[in-house]
DNA sequence: CTTCTTTAATGGTTCTACCATTAAACCATT
DNA sequence: AATGGTTTAATGGTAGAACCATTAAAGAAG
């Protein structure tokens, strides 16, 4: 591996990037908090406003701040946004020379994974939660808005995450959704109600802890729906 | 899910971002490139140098570009530096309270999805390279250099998963590889003979497409890794 | 031919000024 | 009093010029 790369602390927006990420370790500013100005904390660090900005730029790259103009405006930190995560992989995608069907096929491999651990550690309120998620989607199938049923099926898989109880996962899976939901065209009317019935016999399995059934019934799913990938029209 | 969020594609450094990244997408630009001076940059966008830095800050987070001065120094596209994406993750954890444990049990998770498809698609090529992984390993053993050795054992890792031939997969290994290593301690002597045994068991079963077994040697194997994690001295 | 010095290119930093946007305070009309 | 417009101050965004620090190459000295 390339180990001995080069330090290069050097840059002073880095220190001041790193300072800033200390307090938010250290827990002294925390989620929804705001910064100082950039005018005040390039008092306080004695440096330029410059050499500020571009430690909030780095920051808000990384997806712990957000930035609002106006006043009463500032830099807030944020609850985590794994988008930057996901811009990031897309652009290693362009120059590594990743596929879709490549990203597909981690996301079906993880999905896997996490249905055994999901049927091992959730717990019931973690499968209430997946419930409600599947009695929306039919709800929205029937009022026919389209657009907020594809947010929701893609919500599925990141609450079946949660139900690990691993937050590492949880990111993975929301990466990779956030980086499918980019590509994806608008979901279809069509086979919903095979998903939700899929579903549903998935949850059931889930709370009988039968990790292998489960995970052969979402495979069953997920595979459907890869083949419907090659077809003009597809989703989820 | 949040969708609908605030476009804000109006400040001019992310349009001077994304105009390079079209670049580096559209081919005109690739690995081991040098982007122009930020001055020239600078006028040829007719703005100011201080938004091409900014611009130029955001592409170096994601790790597309990197810089470095002096005379015919400058901005360099990258092959994709994954440290990127461990620096962002390791930044959420933060946020969103995950564990040392949550990790090691997705990257555990996640090398058990790898084999199996290793075992599927890797070709012999592959597994002679991982052969070689594994006898520099026991020299290295030998010669009691413990830091490289911890480097190509963490390598072997990436290895098998670039014999799924995956790049998204190979990316988030290394990524969580490169997690591990930030908090690992040093590796201790002791196993390794245990190791390399282990993985030369481990390269017979790939080879003779045996994804179960293999998937079960590498489990056992890591599992007693596992088991060190809790003691005073531990590794890889 | 080697070694030191100079030089020019380039990223890093600072400073100052001004623009654009936003929310709140204020005021005027109804 | 309620409504609606206007001003104002706070704050991020942009600009431009000057200077510093580092680096590699060219040139000078031995």
């Amino acid at each position: 591996m390339d180990d001995f790369a080069p330090v290069r602390a050097s840059r002073t927006f880095e220190i001041i990037a790193e300072k800033i990420r200390e307090q938010i370790r250290d827990g002294k500013i925390g989620s929804g908090d705001k910064l100082p100005p950039e005018r005040t904390l390039a008092q306080q660090f004695g440096t330029s406003r410059n050499a500020v900005r571009e430690a909030l730029r780095s920051l808000e790259h990384a997806g712990l701040i957000s930035l609002h103009k106006g006043a009463h405006g500032g830099a807030f930190i944020t609850d985590g946004d794994p988008r930057a995560i996901s811009q990031t992989i897309e652009d290693l995608m362009h120059l590594g020379g990743a596929s879709l069907a490549n990203v597909t096929e981690a996301r079906l491999s993880i999905e896997t994974v996490i249905v055994e651990l999901a049927a091992a550690h959730g717990t019931e309120d973690d499968f209430i939660v997946l419930d409600r998620n599947v009695d929306r989607v039919e709800e929205l199938t029937r009022a026919r808005d389209m657009a907020a049923k594809a947010d929701l099926n893609m919500e599925f898989h990141v609450l079946l995450a949660e139900a690990t109880g691993n937050p590492v996962l949880v990111l993975l899976m929301k990466t990779l959704m956030d980086l499918l939901r980019s590509v994806h065209r608008p979901i279809t009317a069509e086979d919903t109600a095979d998903i939700i019935k899929s579903r549903r016999r998935f949850l059931d399995l889930l709370r009988s802890r039968d990790a292998a059934a489960a995970a052969a019934e979402m495979k069953d799913h997920l595979t459907r729906l890869h083949l419907l990938f090659s077809q003009p029209e597809s989703a989820q």
